[in-house]
DNA sequence: GATGTCGACGTGG
DNA sequence: CCACGTCGACATC
């Protein structure tokens, strides 16, 4: 049993609590939200962690941590989004190049991947967005400048906004 | 100018 | 088939 497709959970500790960051063989697969459930976090047992994924978790700390401080995320590791659809894809790396800061809307987004009618479907696939923070959904807005809606509570996408851009 | 309705795109249940 | 983290156009008042 190889672990090819084998995925490794390794905590983030972070001012906000407890990430939960998820690698599969080809880079970061998901990040989730601390949940912080009364108990104590269960500690992955994970024996023998390889040293590539080691490497990509501290990316993926470092960059978490920037980002929580309104800073230059850095480094990034490589993210495996092969998990999404074409489409899912092609969202997410419209979302990946949106500065720190910066906000756009559902509508901006969906010209930007070509498909300018298909806005409502561009909510879909940030909602379905494996990667919160790191691939910023939360600074995609409804068009006005509205909040919208956030997958992962609301309160986050509040939250990152205001540390962001600092008095939106 | 302020509302109300409708159609369009992709995904999942 | 329907609903959804939506948007923009049109119709009416």
């Amino acid at each position: 049993m190889k672990n090819s497709t084998a995925t490794q959970i390794l905590p983030v500790a972070t001012p906000d609590g407890i990430f939960l960051a998820s690698y599969s063989n080809h880079g970061l697969c998901g990040l989730d939200f601390p949940k912080n459930p009364p108990g104590t976090p269960r500690k992955a047992a994970n024996r023998e962690v390889p040293g590539v994924i080691q490497q990509w978790h501290a990316a993926t700390t470092s960059a978490l941590l920037n980002v929580l401080a309104a800073k230059k995320p850095g480094p990034l590791p490589p993210l495996d989004l092969s998990a999404g659809t074409d489409f899912q894809q092609a969202v997410w790396n419209a979302l990946r190049r949106i500065p720190a800061g910066q906000t756009l809307s559902y509508g901006e987004v969906a010209k930007a991947i070509g498909r300018p009618k298909a806005v409502r479907a561009v909510g879909g696939a940030c909602g379905a967005n494996p990667i919160p923070v790191l691939i910023p959904c939360h600074r995609v807005l409804a068009a006005g400048g509205k909040i919208g809606g956030f997958s992962g509570g609301m309160d986050w996408k509040r939250k990152l906004l205001a540390r962001e851009n600092v008095g939106l």
